[in-house]
DNA sequence: TGCCAGGCCCTCTTTAGGGCCTT
């Protein structure tokens, strides 16, 4: 499998939470060279204090009515899960190639959350069968290329690039994650390795 | 009721524990 060949979209996700097993996506954005994604989520649970202290979302709402959602006490256009997750798939079938989808800690977070909130809408065919299924973890590719002390996106967005940068919003972290892939230009065998699929799980 | 993540990597390791990283 040629990940080279790939063409390379950079996915970032905002949740409700840390608990891949039970959160939901409130913001989804991707980037890929000047093609850009993002939609927000109205979530049918609550927003865990600690994720909306660095994400900014919080929700009205109550029960197992979707909330209404807003990021740093303004309304934004959500959409229900469903509606996002198959606009996502849209976008990602508009590339007509080979995908290698790229997330900062995807092995453990996003690609958990992901598929498991594609499998709830049954659109977990449908996306493998657009994007083919591969994922690229930047966070174990910075471990394979670099020797520094911390890997968080923020800390390497402030070694490896002099630009500024709000953490946490999606649409800002793909666009970092894709600045700093073009930085490293990291070799085929690296990004290989750095590559998996969690199709069959 | 009360609880509340988990995969990966490193090492003072493998009969384990702790820190990193994501929200």
């Amino acid at each position: 499998m040629a990940m080279m060949d790939r063409v390379v979209v950079f996915f970032d996700l905002e949740t409700t939470g840390l608990d891949t097993s039970r959160c939901e996506i409130l913001q989804l954005a991707a980037i890929s060279d000047d093609r850009r994604f993002n939609v927000f989520i109205s979530p049918c649970r609550d927003i865990d204090e600690g994720a909306s202290r660095v994400n900014g979302f919080t929700t009205h709402g109550h029960g197992s009515d979707p909330r209404s959602l807003q990021l740093h006490g303004q309304p934004v256009d959500a959409v229900p899960p469903m509606r996002a997750l198959a606009d996502f798939i849209d976008f990602l079938s508009s590339f007509q190639a080979p995908l290698l989808l790229a997330a900062h800690n995807a092995r453990a977070f996003d690609v958990v959350v992901l598929t498991r909130n594609l499998q709830r809408c049954s659109l977990m065919p449908r996306f493998l069968e657009v994007s083919g299924g591969w994922f690229l973890d930047t966070l174990q590719l910075s471990r394979e290329l670099w020797s520094l002390k911390s890997h968080k996106l923020k800390d390497l967005v402030s070694h490896f690039l002099n630009m500024p940068f709000n953490a946490h919003d999606a649409q800002e972290d793909v666009r970092v994650l894709q600045e700093l892939y073009m930085k490293w230009k990291p070799n085929q065998a690296v990004v290989q390795s750095c590559t998996f699929s969690p199709a069959g799980r």
